[in-house]
DNA sequence: GTGAAAGCGCTAACAT
DNA sequence: ATGTTAGCGCTTTCAC
């Protein structure tokens, strides 16, 4: 079975000791050059590869950042996943990718069995269904690096990157107006979640600024950020069950509008259905629902920054007391 | 920093011996009762969890297996994911993901990297790049457990879980025929993967059961699986381009398909544009362009399937040489 | 029923 | 410039 070629190889076939073996390899200053040069040529020829495992053990790092999104199914994580790679493989960093499916569970148990020395440090989009942190602020304690991004934490005192939501969500509720519609309600995501609290603020500041009454009546929350698709249906039900008719919904993320879009799509009886304008980072939605507004988030660059911001946490030497909160600009796309 | 609780810690505290802790947290039948309790009791209290880097060095093994796809964000492959997933997680393993973003060059970096004992086995997909399978050879022949599923390795004796190509392309085929379409185009994938030879064989025997003649310049290749939505705006503009014109387009793959239909958004000028039928695990495709008739592949079920397989190899305590070759049907969804 | 010791593969003081 | 040694956290043989 696969048993592949150790240092301790190396030594023994050269006839030198493993730690000039070691230090060869790592270039270091005080190997001779020929020696060096056998090491390193041999190892080449055999394909040695350092055993990672063992590195981690006896260096105490694993050299890979661990991930916590809801799901990677999802435009605006994979993209954001892709901004992390990009950068976490340019600095030697591997990247472990964990889903929550929003279950506050999943959440705990990933989070867990990650962080057990794994991995060097965790980058989290919290779960729609958590509302209990201490799992989080128990390795923060600890000294786990940890970056937020997207679903923050407010209370933890680490790095932060995430769009702007309430700006986001005031431009987009704000061209609802512009172009007539008055009734907007407002399908937002579980409660519990930072994004949430911020896009509701923008909607309502929209509404304000428009002297148009803010009713909670008009608001839809999905707790499990539309992870069943028959809560966007409920919800999508319920607005087109009123009596006063709504002209339009603004839709708080991604997924929602998808799951909006579905639940509309099947509902088609309705005429005159409300005008849609959302969150949302998907090509296909983007294109193939022609007048479909839509708010879009950096993913690509709020993955980078994050993982940049990590990877200083977990290479400083001196323990870090000043933390970023970074929020990117979101891009509204005005159709029709 | 981050120093977490050891089983010598433990020892020291209870004033036992190291392996008496290991032993108790085995639950070894030669600890007493009563030591066992202390141990148990104490390791919980203090939130103890088994280093597993240590573990891995020690066992050689790392319960984690590896997952090779092009892409997250495509509904296939996230799908595939969550199988895989299940079953891992439910058997005690860990799922690592790498994306190849079908490219050679990373197909090869990320396999060696994760096949360095850093991961028990591996569930591949190849990448559409990929011609040269040496890096996977290699491996193979080391022993290292490896589970091909979708985009198979033919000549590598090792397990296959894919979905029956031929079958579903013939029957997509078939009834774009019987919906009256003679002049059918055939968008496939890159040339050098498995699926793409099946998904041709499939669209060709169905066009030779109806006396339709196959012509080569029917089918345009995306070498790089629609990696780049250019190759796939070209290839529907030579479509488009031609002379006799195209009655229907049948698409090879759930990116493509993707592709083809936003292509063919931007395009509308284009008065009657071929009617387009494919591969698709999407849900808002499946909605949203309510004339898409498409074929949807079992992801979830393979990646359990595939994944299953893997842990049998993994877990064998005698060489396995049957290797199984799984071929799921697909289901084939006709619109309007 | 429990402990001592070796070793998984590697690196880094501490020799020489 | 190179070797010796100890140790990262764990399991497991071998003693007792």
């Amino acid at each position: 079975m696969f048993k592949p070629i150790t240092l301790k190889d190396i030594a023994q076939s050269l006839g030198v000791s493993p730690s000039t073996v070691s230090r060869a390899l790592s270039d270091s200053y005080e190997i001779n050059e020929k020696t060096k040069d056998r090491v390193i040529a041999y190892a080449q020829k055999h394909n040695y590869i350092k055993n990672p495992i063992a590195l981690s053990l006896r260096k105490r790092r694993s050299y890979s950042i661990g991930v916590i999104v809801c799901e990677v199914a999802n435009s605006f994580f994979s993209q954001a996943i892709d901004g992390i790679e990009s950068l976490a493989y340019s600095n030697g960093y591997h990247v472990i990718i964990s889903q929550t499916h929003d279950s506050y569970k999943r959440e705990v148990l990933n989070i867990e069995h990650l962080a057990n020395r794994s991995v060097d440090g965790l980058i989290i989009s919290m779960s729609a269904e958590t509302k209990d942190f201490a799992h989080i602020e128990k390795l923060h304690q600890k000294g786990l690096p940890i970056v937020f991004f997207d679903r923050i934490l407010e209370n933890v005192k680490t790095h932060k990157v995430s769009s702007d939501n309430k700006e986001g969500s005031k431009k987009a509720t704000q061209s609802l107006i512009d172009r007539g519609f008055k009734r907007i309600g407002h399908l937002a995501n579980a409660p519990h979640l930072s994004i949430t609290n911020e896009r509701l603020k923008g909607y309502k500041e929209a509404l304000i600024a428009n002297n148009i009454e803010v009713k909670d009546s008009l608001v839809r929350y999905c707790h499990h950020g539309g992870g069943n698709q028959e809560e966007v249906v409920n919800a999508v039900n319920y607005f087109l069950a009123m009596e006063d008719k709504l002209d339009a919904i603004f839709v708080a993320s991604d997924r929602l509008s998808v799951g909006c879009l579905l639940a509309l799509n099947e509902l088609k009886k309705y005429k005159n259905p409300p005008h849609i304008s959302g969150y949302s980072n998907s090509d296909i939605l983007d294109l193939l629902q022609p007048e479909f507004s839509c708010i879009r988030q950096p993913a690509f660059e709020m993955g980078r920054i994050a993982t940049e911001l990590l990877i200083q946490l977990i290479e400083s030497k001196q323990e870090v007391t000043e933390f970023k909160t970074i929020e990117l600009s979101t891009t509204f796309t005005q159709r029709q």
